[in-house]
DNA sequence: TTATTTAAGGGGTTTTTCCCTGTTTATTTG
DNA sequence: CAAATAAACAGGGAAAAACCCCTTAAATAA
């Protein structure tokens, strides 16, 4: 809340023709007012660390050279658990929109952004601490909740890395390798999966992978 | 031939609404009559055993229940070599074609028949011994030459059967189980693959199979 | 502090993968 | 027609990879 009575938002986001007019609509919200823009994770760290102002919210868009929004939001987390981080993002697919919310985002828009869902997010954040929209509380709910078969296909992220490292024609061994663990390790994630997913080899993860679009071809 | 100088056509086809319509269409071209009509191979041999005239043409369907079209098309090369037969059928992707092709097929037509294109079909069987339209010629042409990457994607019957068996998770001793084949011969089909498809496991047979169209999930 | 999670190891069986050889049956071709 | 050639099928043997169960150490969360 700044000197005006105004809750503060930064914006991190690499468009910065999007990010301009996305500045301008939330200075016309009534309880609103951009206090920083950030083109990158880094960026929204040396300004942190500068000695700016902590904004309420961030506005952090996900898909950003330099540092992306998982690691941003993570480091958001980690120093300044108190704000609330909004994430925007052109990805709708289950495991981002889970991993963004893992890492500690309160909320999850898509980028085609209509002002009043904006206006709406921004007072839930403050007012609720959470803002979900309809369509990713579906989501939400259809990917962590078993399905038919009784499967939770919620993935945690190496989990998930994993998985689709083994629908390649990669050898564990080498997965082992490019994702730095043991091939033990890996072999752990293997079995544990395979339970789950009542699977009996490689060709059922890969079958498997592909019904719920998790790998594309 | 027939007395009234006419190439005679025998129809093969379960669906007796759309051959009888069928038989009407053929009849209204001047160069052609329906000889007899059968719903399946097994009643067409027991016509054409019962000493039935033989047709100069078997418009032969692929999908019959009792003895489908492939079984239908080997009896027929086998027994009556001169009679030319031209395929029926709503499935459109190479490997059916090829086998029908394969079985001895001189021409191969998609079942939404258009009455024109019948007719060429029929008149180029006479004259020419073979029809091919273009999509088929195309589709031909693209999977038995070799693609891009040097691949020939011309399978044989078995070697077909071993991909999309392969390409579940059954594991290769099953598979040698179900085609009545040693586990050995199995492994050679695989090995044969793998060199012929560049592919280093099973995971990428999966994804040849799925690119190619070879299975479906 | 007690669970839970994550990473990793021990040790074993089965399956896959590979290469090379041999037999039988078709298919060419001299 | 017989001889050569190709193909389909099958075996031996062996190394590598995949698969499986059970335990443990460390870090985290409850």
């Amino acid at each position: 809340m700044n000197k005006e009575g105004k809750h503060t938002v930064a914006v991190v986001d690499d468009h910065s023709l999007f990010a301009g007019s996305l500045e301008k609509l939330i200075n016309s919200f009534p309880n609103f007012k951009v206090l920083f823009h950030a083109k990158n994770g880094l960026e929204l760290k040396d300004l942190i660390n500068e000695g700016e102002k902590l904004p309420d919210i961030i506005l952090l868009d996900i898909n950003m050279p330099i540092m992306n929004g998982f690691e941003t939001a993570e480091w958001i987390m980690e120093n300044h658990p108190k704000i609330k981080i909004l994430a925007l993002s052109m990805e709708d697919d289950e495991q981002t929109i889970l991993k963004m919310l893992r890492k500690g985002a309160k909320g999850y828009l898509l980028k085609d952004i209509h002002p009043e869902i904006l206006n709406t997010a921004l007072n839930e954040l403050i007012e609720k601490g959470f803002y979900h929209s309809e369509k990713v509380s579906e989501t939400l709910l259809h990917s962590i909740s078993p399905n038919e078969e009784g499967i939770i296909m919620d993935f945690k992220e190496n989990e998930l890395i994993f998985l689709q490292l083994a629908c390649s024609e990669m050898t564990y061994k080498e997965i082992a390798d490019v994702m730095d663990l043991s091939p033990k390790t890996i072999d752990g994630y293997r079995q544990d999966l395979f339970k789950r997913l009542k699977i009996k080899n490689r060709v059922g993860l890969v079958i498997f992978a592909l019904k719920k679009n998790l790998i594309k071809i």
